[in-house]
DNA sequence: ATAAATAATATCGCGCGCGATATATTGTTA
DNA sequence: TAACAATATATCGCGCGCGATATTATTTAT
């Protein structure tokens, strides 16, 4: 019995529960969308900034191109984005928002956060409560990244 | 622009980044004992009590049997896991531990504690950081496991 | 005791993640 | 400029996770 190895002293078991949770919790509101959560991901890296190459949305999101290559001919085929080849570097698969993947903000703005804030009213945790597990996240994303 | 929207304001993004590059960070150890992350969690559960029905180990780690039968058979294929049939209830697998399962415990606590420890060398959090941290944590899975 | 409901496990299909590898294009260097 | 290295993306295989469904055994109700 090495406490080292028992599973209710486990951060790792933890996030990964976390994680699968809270994914979860945002699956009613993402298939009213008829998206999946990375998706939804990719979805929020183009808001912010539209017409990306691959590289860079995997790079944002800590992926690697193989995740996210077959992610994004997924979502060429739902037709809320779309690809095109670069001009100036032909390598590249520059990916863009069709009107429909743009629309999908409004639907998201008004679908997701109400919707988790409703299954997060339970929940104990008060702001700064969030705000410091998302430092204490950070430090851990910042400790293993490549 | 939203800012509800935004992916650096999301806790479930930091989640899901968090768990899958610390489970990352176990590779190494785990690809030495021959075995994945989830199958390194069915051993600590069955580490701590051998002999259990699916439906118990799939409690434990808060995954659905139809997830944990698949990764059963894989483990009793790899010859750590063996499973059989109920004696009261013959509907229940009982999953026990092989001899090389049980021995894999001494190989697990030679590695990965030193490994993990090693590699959170450069991590700025202390031990009270990691403790509040799992009490987050525990919170956000009580909230959302049903 | 038999039919219906429940429970335990398994099967199937699909979307990730990721290691390994392939292909095409660009950059660099001899 | 020809050979070589580096870069961007894609393909392949496999192991999860999980919704949906099937199968078998047990429990409950009639």
């Amino acid at each position: 019995m090495y406490a080292e190895l028992q599973l209710d002293n486990q951060v790792c078991f933890r996030l990964y529960t976390a994680a699968r949770l809270v994914t979860q919790a945002y699956a009613p509101m993402l298939t009213e969308l008829g998206i999946t959560y990375p998706q939804y991901l990719v979805l929020m890296v183009l808001w912010e900034k539209d017409c990306q190459p691959v590289n860079d949305i995997a790079r944002r999101l800590l992926l690697e191109t193989n995740t996210v290559t077959p992610l994004l001919q997924r979502m060429e085929k739902l037709g809320i984005i779309s690809r095109k080849r670069g001009e100036q570097d032909k390598r590249q698969h520059l990916v863009s928002l069709t009107v429909k993947g743009r629309d999908m903000e409004q639907k998201a703005y008004s679908l997701i956060p109400a919707g988790m804030s409703e299954q997060l009213a339970s929940c104990p945790l008060k702001l700064e409560d969030y705000q410091r597990l998302v430092q204490e996240l950070d430090s851990i994303i910042n400790t293993f990244k490549k």
